[in-house]
DNA sequence: AATGAAACCTGACAGC
DNA sequence: TGCTGTCAGGTTTCAT
């Protein structure tokens, strides 16, 4: 079940492999589910694509995409984003207006042109008329860096064949999994816990009636913390889980802030030794390597006061904590 | 507007 | 062995 930092260390191993390739074909599966945008535009994009950076928003995997036209002329590509743009509609109005703006007002200038080889980073400006292949793996999707000649799992439903030879494929058992492109920008919304400044962070809690779990699994407000890290932050900040967000100090949500960043990192720190083949072949390895205190250990021990953990049902979701040490 | 619950899905697993 | 039922949980959608 990839989270944030599963879908950081993800990235990292993608972005290894396939940045500075250029994806020759596509071919997708039958299943309609996980494509988020009608399948011909997913191709058009896709097709002789250059990938120019991966990086990881939130959940998603993003991957910016260089156009062969894009060497082309500056007004050549402003024109080919817009009109690819009308193309892909399933996203919401707002997401529409946002990346739309952009591109059609900048005069964009020629620095975007030559862009050497081997760069890997590239600044906001540069990034901004590059169409945008996003991924998000759901509960049980994978990217997978494999050779043509490796057996297609089930449950695979797009395969992009590169340049190189080798195939990028995306497998979806559950199918929660989803694919899109988008003309230019890319925003799923909500802050960047490792990025967000403490008084930006508390503030998203203010005046919150909801139980301040759920509030953290809102990607809205706060984006790449899902269930597992979710209860764990909680536990170091010594908040139960169904606490009312409005009703949590300024005190107990700077430790929260803390708490959640440092969840974060070391699972990132762990995820990256011990899946960081995962993209490859068929590395099954699982996420899990991080030292859960409370998550799945129902009835143990707690770590700290020796009572045992409870778990409780918020929102559908299951939820650990110790009574003791949560308040 | 904000909140909660149901729905979407299949695989894994427990129990019989 | 093979069936049935339950659980997993990220996100969207629907109801309140």
């Amino acid at each position: 079940m990839p989270e944030l930092p599963e879908v950081e260390t993800i990235v990292r191993g993608l972005a290894r492999r396939v940045v500075g390739d250029t994806i020759t074909s596509v071919w997708i599966g039958s299943r309609p589910q996980p494509l988020k945008s009608p399948a011909s535009a997913i191709v058009k994009i896709l097709e002789g694509a250059r990938i120019a950076s991966v990086h990881r928003a939130g959940k998603h995997i993003v991957f910016e995409l260089q156009r062969p036209s894009e060497s082309a002329s500056a007004t050549g590509e402003q024109h080919a984003a817009s009109k690819q743009h009308a193309t892909v509609k399933k996203d919401g109005a707002a997401e529409r207006r946002k990346s739309s703006a952009p591109g059609a007002s900048r005069g964009l200038g020629a620095e975007k042109k030559q862009a050497p080889e081997g760069r890997k980073k590239s600044t906001a400006a540069e990034l901004d008329p590059a169409p945008h292949w996003v991924v998000h793996l759901g509960m049980t999707g994978r990217m997978v860096v494999c050779e043509p000649d490796a057996e297609i799992a089930k449950h695979t439903h797009l395969v992009a064949t590169l340049a190189s030879g080798r195939e990028l494929r995306f497998i979806d058992p559950r199918m929660f999994g989803k694919l899109s492109v988008h003309a230019s920008a890319f925003d799923p919304g909500g802050v960047e816990p490792l990025e967000v400044s403490e008084e930006d962070f508390v503030a998203l809690f203010r005046g919150r009636k909801t139980p301040i779990k759920s509030a953290l699994l809102n990607q809205k407000l706060v984006r790449g913390v899902g269930n597992i890290y979710a209860d764990e932050s909680l536990f170091r900040a010594g908040i139960r889980p169904r606490r009312r967000a409005s009703t949590i100090t300024r005190e107990q949500l700077g430790k929260l802030y803390q708490a959640v960043r440092d969840v974060l990192r070391e699972a990132i720190a762990l995820g990256g030794s011990s899946i960081s083949d995962y993209v490859d072949a068929d590395g099954e390895e699982g996420f899990f390597q991080l030292q859960h205190r409370v998550y799945g250990r129902e009835g143990e021990a707690c770590q700290v006061c020796k009572m045992p953990v409870r778990r409780i049902v918020l929102t559908g979701r299951s939820s650990h904590y110790c009574p003791k040490c949560q308040k």
